[in-house]
DNA sequence: TGAATATTTGAATGATTGTTCAATTGAATG
DNA sequence: CATTCAATTGAACAATCATTCAAATATTCA
């Protein structure tokens, strides 16, 4: 990402629906809440971490399960888990040497719904 | 992102709950569904995208309009606005030079919505 | 046709990201 | 206490991506 340095276009100065752009302007949430949205679908955003959730959807699984089903290795999986767990979107649990993981949220499977929904609608 | 050069760790051969990973391995859908979800949510996945369709949630806009409203440059909103209409989340309508974006989807504002509830409960 | 303006496009660049590899941590067990 | 194994972590590397800049399209209007 980079910065806002400032450099607009001719736009800019010619708005063309100042009325419009008023009114949505003062209706934009703040930057901060856009990008915690931002960060949550980024954890849904790639085929690994899509994968786990879909298999958490099913079972509880521990990290070696997830790999083996994923057919990667257990660090790669780690380091998906971790953002995962970063997004509040799974929880861990540990039993000795094993850490369960789970799904830990009520939005994820509606989220995946959704998004399924869409795919197959926009054929 | 790399290639699946199969390096896996010692789990592989070590699978703790041999029937789990079976029964999910069976339910798991194919890549290019993953893939297409993937390719959904990563619309998603970033804040100037995000604050477009938040703006055009609210109303019908035309480039200029975004661009003033976000305060970017419109070369920066067009780049955006093909990956938003790639993914099938909005909709394009030219009338002379002006060409006017709006939402495409029942789908996106309910993302959009579950999106939000959960950032908001995971506090 | 030629000027003006909204939008798009392509190449370049800096930043971010997913995976690998090697090393480390944490817990059970002999 | 040393060993074993599941899991995590950090650095490195290649790939992906968002923005910028310059140039090209598309459309209106004189």
């Amino acid at each position: 990402m980079k910065k806002d340095t400032n450099n607009l276009n001719q736009c800019e100065t010619t708005i063309i629906h100042e009325e419009d752009v008023k009114r949505v302007s003062a209706k934009m949430p703040d930057d901060e809440h856009i990008r915690d949205l931002a960060e949550l679908y980024k954890a849904f955003a790639d085929s690994t971490r899509l994968k786990i959730l879909t298999a958490l959807s099913i079972s509880e699984l521990c990290v070696c399960d997830i790999a083996a089903i994923l057919e990667m290795s257990s660090s790669a999986v780690s380091h998906q888990l971790r953002v995962l767990r970063q997004a509040k979107l799974i929880r861990d649990r540990r039993e000795g040497k094993v850490v369960y993981y789970a799904l830990d949220d009520n939005h994820v499977t509606s989220i995946l719904l959704q998004g399924k929904e869409h795919i197959r609608e926009a054929k």
